[in-house]
DNA sequence: AATGAATGAGATTTCATTCAT
DNA sequence: GATGAATGAAATCTCATTCAT
């Protein structure tokens, strides 16, 4: 509100920096007033820089929708690769650590409300829903039905289908993420939900329904 | 152009029909498109009607909504209540009935996709989402709060917390619903999922980590 | 400008007249200022309606411009057949007569700068360039050739290549339509060029050099 | 990069050869898309330089285009004053030889298309259109009519109205440049004509009709 | 002198809603 | 009641021109 003339030179160079806060600006009203509803000038104006600008660097709103999804999950799906890769511990371990992580680091942050923009707009872009399957749902599936597969070969799973479970496992996670960028955003009072908590519940479950009698379920409550 | 005198003239046999026919359209279409990228005009083309005569029912696209939500959600959870008073059998078993009706009645119809329609839309839309907060989510939430904890009353659950169990209970059958009518329905092959597989498989799971150890697990699966 | 209030509504229904409105006025804005140059805002006011009711009649800029292109050259490529077709007399005033027909139906008339618009704009809307060749270009070709091989069949014309002499006949006839729409309208003063004076003079020394020595050249002159 | 220090440094010895190079680009894309469809970046990239610095050259699109017509017009003019100042033998014969000159100089070149630009766009710039006036076509207009009067003064062509004539002449070749750079250029084909053909067929009619009875039309054909 | 990032007015097209018939 | 022609605000994207570096 307050621009001194002389601090503040209008025309800014920052190349560098441009596409970070451009789609930062993107991922924050697109995950907040979803993909079509949100102009490109609103996104520009949160950058803090005009229409034309935007388009500069990329061509066109769908466009600037993927460079936001692979900006925001592709790297993280990489990492988690690389976890499973090197665990050694138990499957009942990695796999609470895996859903932990997508929790921090995806659910909880901004990067947790794109499911919530795909959910709402795939059927109307499908270039983008083709994008965003091969992307980031092939390789996220992927990753989790290995760690299932190693938990049921090693002895410690009950051996149960691994898609199903993979998305029964999976499930509440997206969703108190889409909650968490929905009604738990939205204006009205009385829908917020304690997402850790029905988070933890829900670890603590599905392992103490996973695992074989044998083994105990670990405790993997976090935040208490 | 034929009136039979005799049966009712076909435009006021429609007359009845219509706000039933409109409803039927708009949800089909608020579903499939969003709400905001639905036009009124294939509201009103798909019920047969024009554009004129859509606003001479619903004063405008937000009130149509309502009437959608109210006219397909409203009543099965009226509906959920009776049974819950009237059950007496072991509260696991109820609890398995109600979430097989739910995704029967609803999660599995057209109807479900008015999950979708509200996750996107409702911070764009206050009232709409204090409506739907109001008439649905808080009735349905009390009634499953109901539910778990008789079971814990008669020492046949674990004491959970029951808001949390409550979410982590409904969050995957909202979350298939969620799925059918965003990627499970887009153009893009892959994205399929076996729903009633899934759900078999949680509530299975999550009956699992409910019970008690004295109890077994009832055999929830009823579609081989 | 002087709207009076009860006398002209507001919105006037004319559904039957809207396409011959818009279709002129369309075609005055084209070639004054060119088919990319003309803002669709421009045409819909002109034709007294606004920006959504031209919409509402053509689909796109392109579209209205075949239209324009239709409406006004189509017919009177047909018009022309007919005449070739029934003309009895020598062929130099059979000639003369579809010249001067073209240039007082088509070239001294608005219709006369559709060939402005196309010349100006072919490269950049290939679409349009092939329909404009398939419906005008092709057709009036083949009328023209069609006359010149009769005036050769019959021993009045010089046995000259056809095509090229197609070219040269029309040639100063068109260029002239593009003149009346470009320099001969344009601000500038000084460029004024008396066509009918030049295409007389033309058809005049066209004939001569086309007809076979024993023919004299037939006065074609109208305009004194 | 590598600066040899002897030569003419690279950026140097461009630096001279610049607005020659942005003529000719500006040239061929005004004719290719059109004057007010092509943008600045195209022309500047085409060159070989950055916007910025076309910007340096000429400062504005509408200088740089009065630039490319001077250039390429402003000198054949001259040109052809010097050779109808000179020549001594029949009339028919400078003309022929204006005509053919025009066209292997300007017609058949990309200098052709300047006509094309003009015919498109002096309605939306007046300014351009007097600079077109004043500096090509009248200096032409007059250079012609002195060739006619000559030929009238000496006995060689019928007492034909002068102006009407030198439109009549000029028009088919005009007409042909238009052509050539036009539908002649555009994608659809089917469009194409044999210029040079129609040239020499016109030429031949031409000097035919004008010609008093006593002399006899000199081949002007020359591409066999 | 040369660059190219930045601007913002302006172009086409869409659509919820109104209202004369 | 029913219609659908008409409206005009708004959305995406373009491009001549400027100016900090």
């Amino acid at each position: 509100m307050s621009k001194t003339p002389l601090a503040a030179p209008l025309r800014q160079r920052r190349k560098e920096a441009r596409p970070q806060e451009l789609l930062d600006a993107a991922l924050a009203l697109f995950v907040e007033k979803g993909f079509s509803a949100t102009r490109s000038d609103e996104v520009a104006e949160r950058a803090g820089v005009s229409k034309g600008t935007l388009y500069l660097y990329y061509p066109s709103k769908e466009e600037l929708l993927k460079a936001v999804i692979q900006q925001n999950l592709g790297q993280i799906i990489a990492q988690g690769g690389g976890i499973v890769d090197e665990f050694e511990g138990p499957s009942a371990e990695l796999l609470s650590m895996l859903m932990h992580l997508w929790w921090d680091r995806v659910g909880d942050t901004p990067a947790g409300g794109i499911h919530k923009i795909m959910m709402s707009e795939v059927r109307n872009f499908p270039e983008i829903a083709q994008f965003y399957r091969d992307e980031i749902i092939k390789p996220a599936s992927d990753l989790l039905a290995r760690t299932l597969q190693r938990g049921i070969d090693r002895g410690e799973f009950r051996d149960l289908p691994i898609v199903e479970v993979t998305h029964a496992l999976f499930a509440p996670l997206i969703f108190m993420a889409l909650h968490k960028h929905s009604f738990g955003a939205c204006a009205a009072e009385g829908m917020e939900i304690d997402c850790g908590g029905v988070i933890n519940t829900h670890i603590d479950l599905m392992l103490h329904g996973l695992l074989t009698k044998q083994d105990a379920a670990p405790k993997g409550k976090r935040n208490p």
